[in-house]
Formats: C-alpha cells, structure tokens, sequence
DNA sequence: CCTTCGTCGAAC
DNA sequence: TTCGACGAAGGA
C-alpha cells in the first residue's frame, strides 16, 4: 500500500499579521474552508479558521499538527468566507482580521457553538421563610411564587435580581432546579409568522413597488430615491411581504442611529417574531444565540447595522441598504469597509436583488445610476396629503444674535408654538460651546493631548476633548491669566437649549443628542413626548436627522450652515446639502405644511441658493461635475495611506519612503501632509492620498506596497494603516 | 549582581 | 497580537 503525503491546511488567526499559517490534519479530522480550529501557535493555542486544504508548505518548516476541530461544519459558510476574503484584498486588510470580525466574539475566544441554557427556577418556600430585612430575596421568593411553572436565570437578571441572589437563595434549599417551559414552537418553525398583509401602497408607492426586481431575477442593485416622507419603508415592507419566500432569509441594513424600537416594531407588526435585530448594544449571548440563527438557515429578516452585513447567511433572497448615503455605513477604523458596498457585493454572490434606499443618494451610488449600472427608481411624492417643506435662508451677516438665534428665527419659532405646534432646532455640536476663551489675554482652552480646542459642557461643569478622552473640570477664570472675562464661544446644543428655554419659559424644550440620550438611557421618553403632539421645541444634532418621524414638527430652524461650505474635505458639500434636507424633511410630515429656515453669513453661496430648490438630483448632477473636474471619486478610485507615530517627522518620514513606490502611471499621489488634527492621543498623524482611474491597478499597487512594508523594519512607534474609498479625507 | 522596563523578532 | 529573548538602566 502506497502512503498518501500528510494532509495539510493553511489557516488564518485573529492576529493584525497579513499572513497565513500551515498546519498538518491529524488522521482522524476532516478539514474545509471555512472550519473553526484550535491550533498551537508559538507557546500558546489559538481559534484559527481554515483558509485552504492540501497546500504545499514552505520548505524549511515542520508542520505543527491541528490540535482539534470545533465543529464538523464551516463556521463561514462558503458564500461569505468569499465575501470577506474578497473584502480583505479590496481593503487590504489582513485576512485573519477580516474573517474573525464574521465569528460573534464567544466564537473568536474558542467557545463551543451552542447556547449556554438557561437555567430554570422554582420557588421551595415563600418569603416568609426569610428573617429579617433580606428585601431582595423575599421579593425573588415571592416573584417565583407568582410564577408556579418557574422562571429563567436570565428573566430573574432581567427583572433586576443578581445571580448571587439566585445562589444564595439556592444554597438555603430555598428554590429548586426545574424543567425549562418551552415559549418556543416546535423547532425548525418560526413561531408566530404574523399574517398581516402588506401595507396598501398610494399609486406612486405602487408604482415604484412594479419596478423592484424580484429575487428570481438574480443580481440586480436598485437606487431608490424616494425623498423624506416618500414612505419607502412602506415600500420596504411591501416588497418582502410580496417577494420573500417563506423559508428565505432577508437583510435590512440600516445606520446605526436608526436601529430604534420604532423601527423594529414597525417590521415586527409585518412580520412579527420572523424579526431578528443586530447592532453594537447586544452582548455576547445575544449576538451569539443571532448568530446561530443565521448560521442554521432560519428563515428570519434581520434588521442590523453594518456588521450584519457579515452574518453568515445561508438562504439570503434580498438585501435592503436603507439611508444608503448614511457615512456611517464605513467603518473608521481597523478592518475599514463600508457595509454598503459589501451589500452589493454580497449580493452580486449570492445572485440576488439588493435595493439601495435614500432621499439623497450618495454620489457613488447615483453616478452608478446614471451610468447604467444600478437601476434608478424614483419616488417623488410625499406620502398621504404632506406637501414638500418650503427652504428659506436667512442671512445672519448684520444681525444680533441671541445664543446663536436671529430675531426673526424667534418670531417663527413663536409663531409655530402659537399655532399649536411643534418646532426642530438643528445645532451641529454637542456640548454648550466648542471653544472658551479669554477676552483679556486671548487664551484658549486647548486639550493636553490633541490639536483641537475643548468643549465646555456645562451640565457637567466639564471641559471634554471630543477627539479623545480627555476631561478636566471647567473654570469660571481663565486658567492663563485668572481674568473672569473668560466666556464661551459658540453654539452647542446645550446653550442653544438654555436660550430657547429662557425665551420661552411655558414651552418644554427637549435636547436630543449623544449626551442627553445617553443619560436618559434612551430615546424612548422623548419621542413619547414629543408625539403626544402638545408644542415643544425640539434642540439637537444630527441624531434628530436621521429617521425619526416627528409628525407635529412643522417649523426646522438650522443654527448654522456654513460648517460644510468651505471645508478641505471634497466630500463636505455632498454631506451639507445630505445633511440639511434630510433635517428639513422632518418638517410637516403630517397633515400641516413644513417650514425650513437656514441661518447662514453666505446666503449668496451656490450651494445654498439650489438648495433652495429642494430638488437633490439637480444638485446632485451639479456635485457629479465638479468631483469629475477635480478627479475625485466616484471618477476616480482614491485610498489614502495613514501614518501616526511619537513624532510628525516619523510619520512624514514613512509616507515620503511610500511615496516613489506609489508613483507609477495612472496613479497620482497628494502630499504626505499631517492630517486635518495633526495630533491626536498624543499621536501625530500624516496622510499620503493616492487616486488612480483604474481600481484594479491601485488595488495592485496597495497590495504591493503592503508586501514591501511588511519585509521592511519600521522605526519603533510608527503605525501605518489604508484606508480604501475613505470616507474622511481629513 | 539582580530586577525592571523597553524593544525586537518569530509565530507554521 | 502576544510572547519570550535580550540588553540597557537603575537600585542597595
């Protein structure tokens, strides 16, 4: 008998090292793509997951054996292990990374694949078997007695009991172990497929509906512009109750501010507990039990934020990109992809339709539109009697201000609130004023570690670096020179709440934005408020564009405009005019016509008087001509490489050693230059911007540069990261 | 002379 | 990334 040569696999690690280890398979295992390991590597074992089988190693290495398989199945299925590793090479980041953000963390730390069960509980004796003032174990005692059938560890914890609690009440015998009660159906069903039907779609919704490619038509990406108020979750809903099979598994992107209990429960109403949810708030158990869901084929529709785009979905029929435009959909940092695009590459494997939804669709995605390659669908009118709000702007150049207000903002906020109604004021910062400063020696507060100025939020008496995490107590002097003409500088959503609260002392005034939702926990109460439709005015960021539907908001007031008008970033004009008519459509969604009124000192500025105009395509078309002037994306593909280091001068140094390697034909490079904060964390950071007409030739080039760096030893202290399709050019 | 801290290179 | 090896700095 011939001896076959040793079976061999090439597996990755969750480690930043963009190469792959080889390993022999012991005699008794199986191994395929995709398979989670357990492997010896140096002195300590890690989780690997199989990349490749019967490869030929490198000479001069003995081959460690795996050490055992965790499952018989592949943690990735086929579809996305190519997925990612697709993602891996487009945004050059290592492989190992890539494929791992795809495990739920319980899998990446080599924990078996199955749900820890919940144990169930039964109550032995009453309360009163307890002396003395043991009030939480008297209440546990007399909740299990409520509940005869039992309870679960995880509804006690839920319910505000602790697991010490639980044992200690088991270790006096006071509550027993028992059988679990099934909530569930019969496995292998989804419990209760709600059989509501559609909803009834106006003739316009209708008619958007009919041009929807099915899921058996295969690959196709649809942009579907429908401006605010259009409906186009409506249409959303429609779409899957008409084309989804039963046993198929559906994906609703959506960013991450807009993954509310609204939302969910707008979805649930369709299709009830078919429903599952994925964003950063689950823990471990949550995202693993989800996890495992997608991994077995349950036929669920998963509403998620960019990650789920790596869900390892078997049965996929459509994917839905909704706020398609919305930058939160590219991640920042580490493993930077952006979850749209991913969705349509998702979707180009799995041949299957994916839909791109927007009221103001990004410039890629719209120049795709128009050349052909996307289908372009378009829902212009407003849903039920809502008309378009009217945008006007108001010229602040020679007016007092009040906190940041002109008089005649006031007048039409008072003039709203006297109709009984509600109004919206957009502040772009958070906080009370982005900078303090002394008016006798011109000192400004400036963070330690950071090249930026901190941010006085007064509620906390704190000033606070929003770039890092750095916070000292605010002074009422200046810490300079102890002079008290040392006042704010600015609008911040917490002084712009003060003023209006001040003007209009019989009027509630709701601050919404990372700050005060954090606090209260959620946003919940304030949308309960605020819906109960008596007049309030509403304070608060870009939190309060996005999404929520305020049906008694008839007057929008933008603070101030000019942020985005003359901006390095070639991406601001794009985002400002994004930004302002998705806040604008949150006026007048109801019966009542919207009023949108925009402070700005150039109300002269091209942008702004089309805005006007409210139409996005026209200015988006407008947009589309100068990025091809300049040679800026969607034109050309750009990445940028980032260098941080201790020093500027190392991080210059590294990107002027790149540079000559980047200078090939068809690729022009930018800079290197110290980013927009030069200093950050007490890092110094610099960037070389790289564009190229070809993607595939700049993709060639990035890798090659990666392979070069990787052989070539660094100066200690020197970090150098890409960044494909940034999002950020500062 | 020994401990501590930082830097460097390997990991199959 | 994580670990150990190695060498310089610092203490009693």
């Amino acid at each position: 008998m011939k001896e076959r040569p040793p079976q061999t696999a090439r597996i990755a690690l969750n480690r930043p090292l963009r190469r792959l280890f080889d390993y022999l398979i012991p005699e008794n295992l199986q191994l395929e793509p995709g398979q989670r390991v357990n492997i010896p590597f140096g002195r300590q074992s890690a989780t690997g997951l199989v990349v490749e089988t019967g490869v030929r190693p490198p000479n001069g290495i003995t081959l460690k054996p795996v050490h055992s398989v965790y499952e018989s199945w592949p943690a990735l299925p086929n579809e996305t292990f190519q997925l990612l590793s697709w993602a891996s090479d487009y945004y050059q980041h290592p492989l190992g990374e890539c494929l791992f953000t795809a495990l739920p963390p319980a899998l990446r730390r080599g924990r078996p694949a199955s749900e820890k069960q919940d144990t169930w509980w039964k109550a032995a004796a009453g309360p009163e078997a307890l002396a003395g003032n043991a009030h939480r174990l008297k209440a546990l005692l007399a909740w299990l007695q409520r509940h005869p059938h039992g309870a679960s560890t995880s509804s006690l914890t839920a319910a505000g009991f602790t697991r010490e609690h639980i044992r200690t009440l088991q270790k006096r015998e006071l509550i027993e172990e028992t059988e679990a009660v099934s909530t569930k159906g019969e496995p292998g069903t989804t419990d209760t497929i709600s059989d509501h039907p559609g909803p009834v779609l106006s003739p316009a919704q209708q008619q958007a509906a009919n041009q929807i490619a099915s899921p058996r038509d295969g690959f196709s990406v649809s942009l579907l512009y429908g401006i605010t108020g259009s409906g186009k979750t409506e249409l959303y809903l429609h779409y899957l109750k008409q084309q989804l099979s039963a046993s198929a598994q559906a994906l609703v992107l959506v960013p991450e501010i807009n993954l509310t209990p609204q939302t969910v429960a707008r979805f649930q109403r369709y299709f009830g507990q078919r429903i599952v949810v994925w964003h950063s708030a689950l823990n471990d158990g949550e995202r693993l039990s989800t996890w495992l869901k997608i991994r077995n084929g349950e036929p669920v529709i998963l509403i998620g934020t960019r990650s789920a785009v790596l869900l390892p979905f078997t049965s996929l029929q459509t994917i839905i990109v909704d706020e398609e435009h919305d930058s939160s959909y590219k991640q920042g940092e580490g493993f930077r992809y952006s979850g749209r695009d991913m969705a349509v590459y998702r979707a180009h494997l799995n041949n299957c339709p994916v839909i791109l939804g927007s009221a103001t669709p990004s410039l890629e995605s719209y120049q795709n539109a128009l050349n052909g390659k996307y289908q372009l669908i378009r829902l212009e009118e407003r849903a039920g009697n809502a008309k378009p709000p009217s945008i006007s702007l108001l010229d602040i150049r020679s007016r007092p201000l009040e906190g940041g207000l002109s008089r005649p903002t006031i007048q039409a906020i008072e003039q709203c609130l006297n109709d009984g109604q509600q109004a919206l004021v957009f502040v772009n910062r958070r906080g009370f004023a982005p900078v303090m400063m002394c008016f006798d020696c011109g000192h400004m507060v400036e963070c330690p570690r950071c090249d930026t100025r901190l941010t006085y939020h007064r509620r906390d008496r704190a000033m606070r670096c929003h770039h890092c995490d750095y916070q000292t107590a605010a002074t009422e002097h200046c810490p300079k020179c102890q002079s008290d003409a040392f006042k704010p500088v600015g609008q911040g959503t917490e002084r712009t709440e003060d003023i209006l609260a001040s003007t209009f002392p019989d009027t509630p005034v709701v601050r919404v934005d990372r700050d005060s939702t954090q606090r209260k926990g959620s946003i919940q109460g304030i949308l309960k408020k605020v819906n109960s439709g008596e007049p309030c005015i509403l304070v608060g960021t870009q939190m309060l564009a996005k999404g929520h539907d305020f049906p008694n908001v008839t007057l929008v007031v933008v603070v101030n405009a000019d942020g985005g008008l003359f901006s390095v970033d070639f991406r601001a004009p794009e985002q400002l005019i994004q930004t302002l008519l998705q806040v604008s459509g949150r006026a007048g969604r109801g019966e009542k016509s919207g009023q949108v009124l925009v402070q700005t000192c150039h109300s002269d500025h091209p942008i702004l008087k089309s805005l006007r105009q409210g139409h996005y395509l026209t200015l988006a078309d407008q947009l589309l001509t100068e990025r091809e002037a300049g040679g800026f994306p969607p034109f050309r593909a750009m990445a940028i490489f980032r260098a941080e280091a201790d020093t500027m001068a190392k991080s210059l140094e590294l990107l002027d050693r790149i540079k000559p390697q980047a200078s090939v034909p068809g690729i022009e490079t930018w800079g290197p230059l110290p980013a927009m904060i030069a200093r950050r964390a007490d890092r110094h950071r610099a960037q070389l911007v790289l564009c190229c007409d070809n993607r595939k030739r700049l993709n060639h080039v990035l890798s090659h540069l990666c392979q070069n760096l990787d052989q070539q030893k660094l100066p200690s202290g020197v970090k150098w990261m890409i960044d494909v399709d940034p999002q950020e050019t500062g």
